[in-house]
RNA sequence: GGGCACGUAGAUCAGCGGAAGAUCGCUGCUUUCGCAAAGCAGAGGUCGGGGGUUCAAAUCCCCCCGUGUCCA
C-alpha cells in the first residue's frame, strides 16, 4: 500500500511524527517518543495494575461511554444485531459489526439504515476456544463497539481523516488517555477481494482499536476504486474496559463479582471458561441457536458440552441452567431480550444436557465391551482407538481412559491427530449469486416500481416497456411477483407472450417470457398474471406465517424459521427445534392454525422504519432472515405473528381456507421440516387422501374406519401363510432325508462314515437344507446335486471330521467345470450350464468314499 | 456443508466372505398354596432399503435412508 495513503492531515496538524517499529519493523503514528508500536508483541502489557484511561469503567458504562460519544458527534446509534448471521449464507455467526451491513450494504445495493452509525454488536468467534480462560483477553462473545460511514460520490460522509480523528478525540478527549502513548500503526487490510489502507491503534501494550478503510476492489494485479467506500471499525469494548480497571485478566474486569464467586470452585482458567461459555450461549439460544450436531447448532453443543464437563469436575458446582440464568440476569440490564424467555431456554439446555448423558452412556458402554473384549483375546487398546472414539462417539481420551482397564498413553498432540483427520476436506460454498444467467441491465435503466407489495389482489395491468434483450422484458411498473423469500415466481401474460419465470436484480423485475420478446423501449404492454396460482401461492405464503407463529406459540420461542419454500403444490417450513415434534404438538399447530384462520385476522402488510419495527416487535421479525434495509415490509397477522417479509399475502387470514400438515421430517438434527398445504389445494388433497382410504378399504372389503385392523388382519395371513409354507417345506425335506436313511442301501458305508448321494429337483438352499437334514449326527457326509438357476448344483455337507467337505469339492470341481469352494462342514460347487452333474457326483462320491476309507 | 462410526430377534449387542448367534425379555411345561427363583422346551429375523462383485454376502464395493459424533 502506498505510504501516502497514511500521510493524514490529521496527523500533521497534530504534530504526529511517522516512525518504523524497531520491533516488527511496521510504520506507526505518533506523539510520543517511542521506537516501537505501542501493541504486544512489540511492547509488553502496561497497563495491568496501571490503568489507562481517566478512570475505572464497568462494561455498561464503557459501552455507554462511547456510543453517546459518538451519538453526539452526528452518528445514529444503532441496536444489536443477532449474533446468528442468518442473513449471510457465507458464516454462521456475526463475528463483527461490518458483518451486520455485508454483503448489501456494503456492495450498494441497500442504503445502510444510518450514516454514519454506531453500534455495539456482540460477536461471536469460536477460532481462539482453546485461548479462552487461558490468555487473560480470549472470548468467544465479544462486543465490537464500531463507528460507520458509508461513503458514495455524491455523499461524502467522511473517511480516514475525520474518523482517525474521531479515533483519537474519543481516546483522548473522552477517555483520557495520554495522547503520546497511543500509535496508530500502518497496517494493509484485505478481505472479500476488496482492500485498502488500515490503522492499528495501540497503546500500553494493547491493540485498542482497529480502524479499516474499505476502498478498493482488487482487479488481477491493478487496484480499481470502490464506488462506494466504507469506514469500518472495531474497538473492543471488554479490551477498554479491562484497560480501564487494570485487572490481572480481562476476565475479572469483564465478569466481577459473578468470576469471584466462582472462582471459590474452581481455577482462574475454568471460572473464566464457564462465565464464557454461559455468556455466548445465552446469546446464541436467545437468537435462536438451538444446540445441534451441525452448523451453528454445533457450536451451541460445544460450549453445553464444554461447560458440562468442567461443572462435573466440582461436585459444588453450580447446575448448568443456574449458571446460565445468573449470567442472562446480568445480560438482561443491557440485553433485555435475553432475559425474556428464560423458562423455554432452560427446556433447550436440559434437552441438551440429557443428549450429552444419553451420548456419554452409549460411549461407556462402547469402550467398555471394547476393553473386555481386548482383555480376553490379549490385545491392546491403541491410541488411535482413542481417536476414533473421540471422533465418532465424542469421548475425549481423558474420559475414555478412566473406563478402560489397561489405557494407553494419550498422544501430546492428540487434537492435532484429530485436527489432521479432517484435512483434507475442502471448505465448499454454496452462496450462489441469485442474478445468475439473468443479463446485465445498464445502470441508466430506470427502476421497476413494485406494485404487488400494495396490492396482491390485481391480476391485470398496463405498463411500458423500459428494457428488453432476449427473452427479458424490463417494465417500469409491475404487478409480478419475482421468485424470492422461498416464494416462487408467478407466471401469466405479457401480451399474447406467456411469462414463464419472473426475476429480481437489484432494483428491476426481469419478465422472462417464452420467447424473444417482439417489444421495444417505449411499448405499452398488458399484463396479466395467472390468478389461479397467484391466489394458491398467497394462501401458502401467509399459512407459512400462521404456522411459524402456530409453532411458536406451542413449542416455544427457540422455534425460528431457518428455510421456507412456497410452490403452487404445497409449501413447507423449516423450524429449529430440539426434538422431533409430538403427535400432540403436531395436533395442536394444525387445529391452531385453523383456529386463527377462522377468526378472520386482518393481515396487514406495510412498510415501517428498521428501527421503530425492531423496537415494536424484536429480533423475531427476522424469520426469513435480515434485510439492514433502512425501511422494512411488515407483515403483521394481527395479535399473533409479525414478520419482515416481502411476499404477496391474504388480507385476511379466512382467505387462507383449511390449512392441512401432510408431512413431519427432522430433516437435520435440530430441524424440523413441515410440509403443508392451504386453501384449494388443501381440499385438492383432502379428497385425493379420502380417495385413497375408500380405495384402500374397498379393496379390503372394510369400512374406512377399520382399515387399520383390516391391514393388521390382512399382515396376519401373510405371515401365517409364510409360516405354512415354511412349515410345508421342512416337513418335506424331512420327509425325503427320513426315506433316504430308512431305505436299505440309500446310506452308502465307507469305513465309519455314512455317504449319502443322490440328486434332486432343488436349487442351492434346498440342497443346503436337505444337507443340514443328513447330517444331524457324526460321521456323516451328503453329496446332493440339484440345479440352481440352470447350473447343475453340487453340495457337500459332512460331519466326518477325515472327510472335509471342502476336499470333496475340490475333488468334483474339474469334472463339470465347476466353480466353487467351502469349509470342512459345507461345501458347493457350481458348474457350467449343460456340464455332465452326474459325473461331478460321481467323482464327489468316489473321493468322499476314498478319503473315509484312508482315515478309516 | 464435509469426515468418521453405527443400523442384526421386543431390548442390548456379538458375528465381519462359507449352513443366522448370545444375554435379557416373551410363551409353555416342571417345581410352588401363590409369587419370586431355578430347570427344561419353544416362539420370535426379507441382518435399514436398493444395486453390484462372488460358486457363495449380515460380512466386500456403490447409491440411498436413518442415527450418533467430530470438524468448518
Amino acid at each position: 500500500m502506498d505510504p501516502s495513503e497514511y500521510d493524514l492531515a490529521f496527523f500533521h496538524r497534530e504534530g504526529f511524527h511517522r516512525r518504523d517499529c524497531a520491533g516488527c519493523g511496521r510504520a506507526f503514528w505518533t506523539l510520543g517518543d517511542h521506537d516501537r508500536c505501542q501493541e504486544a508483541p512489540c511492547r509488553e502489557y502496561g497497563f495491568i495494575g496501571h490503568p489507562i484511561f481517566g478512570r475505572s469503567y464497568g462494561l455498561r458504562e464503557m459501552r455507554e461511554a462511547y456510543l453517546r460519544f459518538f451519538e453526539t458527534r452526528g452518528h445514529t446509534r444503532l441496536r444489536r444485531y443477532p449474533t446468528v448471521a442468518r442473513w449471510r449464507n457465507d458464516v454462521f455467526f456475526t463475528q463483527a459489526s461490518i458483518y451486520d451491513f455485508q454483503p448489501w450494504v456494503t456492495s450498494g445495493a441497500i442504503p445502510p439504515p444510518a450514516n454514519p452509525l454506531t453500534i455495539s454488536q456482540p460477536s461471536l468467534r469460536f477460532i481462539d476456544l482453546e485461548e479462552v480462560g487461558r490468555s487473560g483477553r480470549h472470548f468467544t462473545l465479544f462486543e465490537m463497539m464500531a463507528h460507520h460511514a458509508f461513503n458514495r460520490p455524491d455523499h461524502e460522509v467522511y473517511f480516514k481523516d475525520r474518523c482517525t480523528e474521531l479515533c483519537h478525540e474519543l481516546l483522548v478527549g473522552e477517555l483520557q488517555l495520554d495522547p503520546r502513548a497511543i500509535t496508530y500503526k500502518e497496517e494493509e487490510w484485505e478481505g472479500g477481494g476488496n482492500l485498502g489502507p488500515s490503522l492499528s491503534v495501540g497503546a500500553s501494550g494493547v491493540e485498542l482499536a482497529t480502524l479499516v478503510f474499505m476502498e478498493y476492489i482488487r482487479d488481477g494485479d491493478r487496484l480499481k476504486a470502490m464506488p462506494l467506500t466504507v469506514v469500518d471499525t472495531g474497538y473492543g469494548l471488554e479490551r477498554f474496559t479491562w484497560a480501564s480497571q487494570g485487572t490481572k485478566t480481562a476476565y475479572e474486569a469483564v465478569f466481577g463479582s459473578a468470576y469471584d464467586e466462582l472462582r471459590r470452585t474452581f481455577p482462574p482458567r475454568e471460572a473464566a471458561i464457564l462465565l464464557d461459555h454461559a455468556r455466548a450461549l445465552n446469546f446464541m439460544l436467545t437468537d435462536g441457536v438451538v444446540p445441534s450436531n451441525s452448523k451453528e447448532g454445533y457450536f451451541a453443543r460445544l460450549l453445553v458440552r464444554r461447560a458440562l464437563r468442567l461443572l462435573a469436575k466440582a461436585p459444588e458446582a453450580p447446575e448448568l441452567v443456574a449458571l446460565l440464568d445468573r449470567s442472562a440476569r446480568e445480560l438482561a440490564h443491557d440485553f433485555p431480550e435475553l432475559g425474556m424467555h428464560r423458562e423455554d431456554l432452560h427446556r433447550v439446555v436440559v434437552a441438551e444436557i440429557e443428549r450429552f448423558g444419553e451420548a456419554v452412556e452409549r460411549a461407556r458402554q462402547t469402550i467398555h465391551r471394547y476393553d473386555e473384549r481386548m482383555r480376553s483375546t490379549g490385545g491392546k487398546v491403541t491410541p488411535d482407538d482413542l481417536l476414533q472414539w473421540y471422533d465418532s462417539l465424542g469421548v475425549p481420551p481423558d474420559l475414555a481412559v478412566e473406563e478402560l482397564s489397561d489405557p494407553p498413553a494419550i498422544p501430546d498432540d492428540f487434537y492435532r491427530q484429530v485436527a489432521a483427520r479432517h484435512e483434507c476436506e475442502a471448505p465448499t460454498s454454496d452462496y450462489v449469486e441469485a442474478t445468475e444467467g439473468l443479463p446485465d441491465i445498464p445502470g441508466s435503466v430506470p427502476p421497476t416500481e413494485v406494485l404487488y407489495y400494495l396490492d396482491p389482489y390485481t391480476v391485470a395491468f398496463d405498463a411500458h416497456v423500459v428494457w428488453a434483450g432476449g427473452p427479458f422484458v424490463v417494465l417500469d411498473r409491475t404487478y409480478f411477483y419475482p421468485t424470492g423469500g422461498g416464494q416462487v415466481t408467478d407466471r401469466g401474460h405479457l401480451g399474447d407472450l406467456e411469462v414463464v419465470e419472473v426475476d429480481r436484480r437489484g432494483p428491476w423485475v426481469l419478465h422472462r417470457l417464452e420467447r424473444p420478446a417482439p417489444f421495444h423501449v417505449g411499448d405499452r404492454v398488458h399484463g396479466r398474471i395467472d390468478p389461479a396460482r397467484r391466489t394458491q401461492l398467497m394462501q401458502h405464503h401467509t399459512a407459512t406465517h400462521l404456522l411459524n407463529g402456530a409453532l411458536r406459540e406451542v413449542l416455544g420461542p427457540h422455534v425460528w424459521q431457518t428455510g421456507a419454500y412456497k410452490g403452487p403444490e404445497a409449501a413447507r417450513i423449516d423450524v429449529t427445534h430440539y426434538r422431533p415434534l409430538s403427535k400432540e404438538e403436531l395436533h395442536k399447530v394444525e387445529r391452531r392454525v385453523n383456529e386463527i384462520v377462522r377468526e378472520d385476522r386482518r393481515v396487514k402488510s406495510y412498510f415501517e422504519a428498521r428501527g421503530e419495527a425492531e423496537r415494536r416487535f424484536g429480533f423475531t421479525l427476522y424469520q426469513g432472515g435480515a434485510v439492514p434495509g433502512r425501511e422494512l415490509r411488515i407483515v403483521e397477522i394481527e395479535g399473533f405473528d409479525v414478520e419482515a417479509c416481502g411476499g404477496t399475502h391474504c388480507t385476511h387470514t379466512s382467505e387462507v381456507g383449511a390449512i392441512g400438515i401432510l408431512e413431519v421430517d427432522r430433516i437435520q438434527d435440530g430441524v424440523v421440516r413441515l410440509t403443508f398445504v392451504s386453501g384449494e389445494r388443501a381440499l385438492d388433497v383432502r379428497e385425493e387422501h379420502e380417495e385413497i382410504l375408500r380405495e384402500a378399504a374397498r379393496r379390503l372389503g372394510v369400512p374406512v374406519p377399520k382399515l387399520p385392523d383390516g391391514i393388521d388382519r390382512l399382515l396376519g395371513e401373510v405371515e401365517e401363510t409364510r409360516r405354512v409354507a415354511r412349515e410345508r417345506r421342512k416337513e418335506d425335506l424331512g420327509a425325503i432325508a427320513a426315506r433316504l436313511e430308512a431305505t436299505e442301501g440309500a446310506g452308502e458305508k465307507a469305513g465309519d462314515v455314512t455317504l449319502f448321494v443322490g440328486e434332486f429337483e432343488l436349487d442351492r438352499n434346498g440342497l443346503m437344507e436337505l444337507s443340514r437334514l443328513l447330517t444331524r449326527s457324526a460321521n456323516r457326509v451328503a453329496i446332493l446335486a440339484g440345479e440352481t438357476e440352470g447350473r447343475g448344483t453340487l453340495f457337500i455337507g459332512s460331519t466326518a471330521s477325515g472327510v472335509p467337505a471342502r476336499s470333496v469339492a475340490e475333488a468334483a470341481r474339474p469334472a463339470f467345470d465347476g466353480k466353487g469352494g467351502g469349509n470342512p462342514s459345507a461345501a458347493t460347487v457350481v458348474g457350467e450350464p449343460g456340464a455332465p452333474l452326474a459325473a461331478a457326483l460321481e467323482a464327489a462320491r468316489k473321493a468322499a468314499r476314498g478319503l473315509a476309507l484312508a482315515t478309516g
